[in-house]
RNA sequence: GGUGAGAUACUCAAGUGGCCAACGAGGGCAGACUGUAAAUCUGCUGGUUUUUACCUUCGAAGGUUCGAAUCCUUCUCUCACCA
């Protein structure tokens, strides 16, 4: 009787963790009902995901969902980590990408090499398996692909939001896009997942694995988990990379500090609730202290700066890359390690920065100068036509791009 | 297949013969203020050591003109309506 209690509480922790951050559960009772099997009979589950094979840069926002699965991990999971390299050939229609160019096997391969490098910073790789969807897809041939199709109607197709919009505005909408959402929800039937996990944009998509799995007579439907998307640095859009308001987790640690530090206070409690290992207690009452003036933003802003970069970096490094930012920002030190460049003869200022890669051009630097924004040696300059003679200088744009020159 | 509309810089979007490197908005960059925060204000936002100048750019290629983003021809692509 007394196991029985001590179990039901496990269970109920382990719930309360996963549910954190969560933007919404489908058939939570299913979930409940994999925990229990864990604990009590130690029989373990599958936790699927899907990634593109095309940019296996990581970022901040992947890791909520990737933290997430780390999580089941602990309670049971195996997680099914699946590279998208059929579906990655038609592109998520939630892009406004076009039908992309099929990746040759070498390009998927280091691709899903370079993936498994980052991700197994967060996953462990005794629990994970990295599967290939063109495995399963390629054996489906034509009779198996026609007959995908004829499980779902162009009209529930169209109850996409995505989809329904551009309809409605008379956007194109391209016969193969129809087929990612099933190929997706395909996948779902092919390795028999438990739990599908994804942003919520992935909606649609995930509840296709699930009524896919019914269609196919799987024996069971995945329950879905869903992440909400983190905002990027500018705090309105999702973290993207195209857009370039994203924290890689290969950034250095000096940069991902950097950017860490310059969100916004609002954008950093967001931070906190979906990135910080800090139980939700802890968080609030953060929160409380900075709200009663108790505690510096800035300070709060920081250490979570510190987790991160100590997560991807390790501990010595978060610990550098917090000095060097107060080093140049706070007592406005240069930076103890800059680019140096090597130029020879009187070199015409624009010229150098641009050679430098501290501007894009030498009109750029011309307006750069004129704007006060350009240093040598730490003071500001304003001639245009300044000629850099034979010697070192310390270059300066704006407040973050230094480069070191020697002129010979 | 027919008819009509359209394609302008990172994005949206004005401009229908010279005043156009091209209004405006968003974004971005920089300066001031700060905590490299937010908010706010200001400037910049094709290239070039001829910088009150020159060169390249308004879907592509030709043409008319002293002069074309703007007019004409052909082509490419997109959208709508009809079939």
């Amino acid at each position: 009787m007394l196991i029985r209690v001590k179990r039901k509480k496990m269970i109920n922790e382990a719930l309360r963790e996963i549910k954190r951050g969560v933007s919404e559960i489908i058939d939570e009772k299913r979930v409940v009902e994999l925990l229990k099997n864990y604990f009590e009979k130690g029989e373990s589950y599958f936790v699927k995901a899907g990634f593109d094979p095309t940019a296996p840069d990581l970022h901040l926002g992947h890791t909520v969902l990737l933290q997430k699965m780390a999580l089941f991990q602990k309670c049971g999971a195996i997680v099914q980590f699946i590279i998208g390299d059929f579906t990655g050939m038609i592109g998520d229609p939630t892009g406004k990408n076009e039908t992309r160019k099929k990746l040759d096997k070498d390009t998927v391969l280091k691709n899903a090499k370079s993936y498994e490098e980052q991700v197994f910073k967060i996953l462990d790789p005794k629990k994970t398996q990295i599967l290939f969807n063109s495995s399963w897809i390629n054996k489906l041939g034509s009779t198996g692909l026609l007959e995908l199709t004829t499980t779902f109607n162009v009209a529930r197709m169209l109850e996409r939001e995505d989809f329904e919009k551009r309809y409605k505005s008379n956007a194109p909408i391209s016969i193969s896009e129809f087929l990612y959402p099933l190929l997706q929800g395909y996948d779902s039937v092919a390795i028999k997942s438990d739990i599908e996990m994804g942003g919520t944009d992935q909606k649609f998509n995930l509840l296709m694995g699930r009524y896919l799995q019914r269609a196919y007579n799987v024996g069971k439907e995945q329950a879905v988990v869903m992440m909400p998307l983190l905002e990027g640095l500018d705090g309105v859009n999702k973290m993207s990379k195209s857009l370039g308001n994203y924290i890689g987790v290969t950034d250095e640690p000096n940069d991902m500090f950097g950017k860490m530090l310059s969100i916004s206070d609002k954008l950093m409690w967001r931070y906190y609730e979906l990135l910080s290992s800090l139980s939700i207690e802890q968080i609030n009452s953060l929160r409380e202290k900075v709200k009663d003036g108790l505690l510096h933003p800035k300070n709060v802003k920081e250490n979570l700066a510190m987790e991160i970069v100590q997560r991807y970096h390790g501990d010595a490094a978060a610990k550098s890359a917090k000095a060097e930012f107060e080093k140049i920002h706070s007592k406005n030190q240069l930076p103890s390690d800059m680019k140096e460049f090597e130029l020879e003869n009187s070199v015409w200022i624009a010229q150098a920065l641009v050679d430098c890669g501290l501007e894009s051009s030498t009109s750029q630097a011309r307006r750069d100068i004129k704007q006060n924004a350009v240093s040598v040696n730490q003071n500001k300059i304003s001639d245009m036509q300044m000629q850099l003679e034979i010697g070192e200088y310390i270059l300066q744009v704006g407040k973050r791009k230094f480069a070191k020159l020697k002129v010979t």
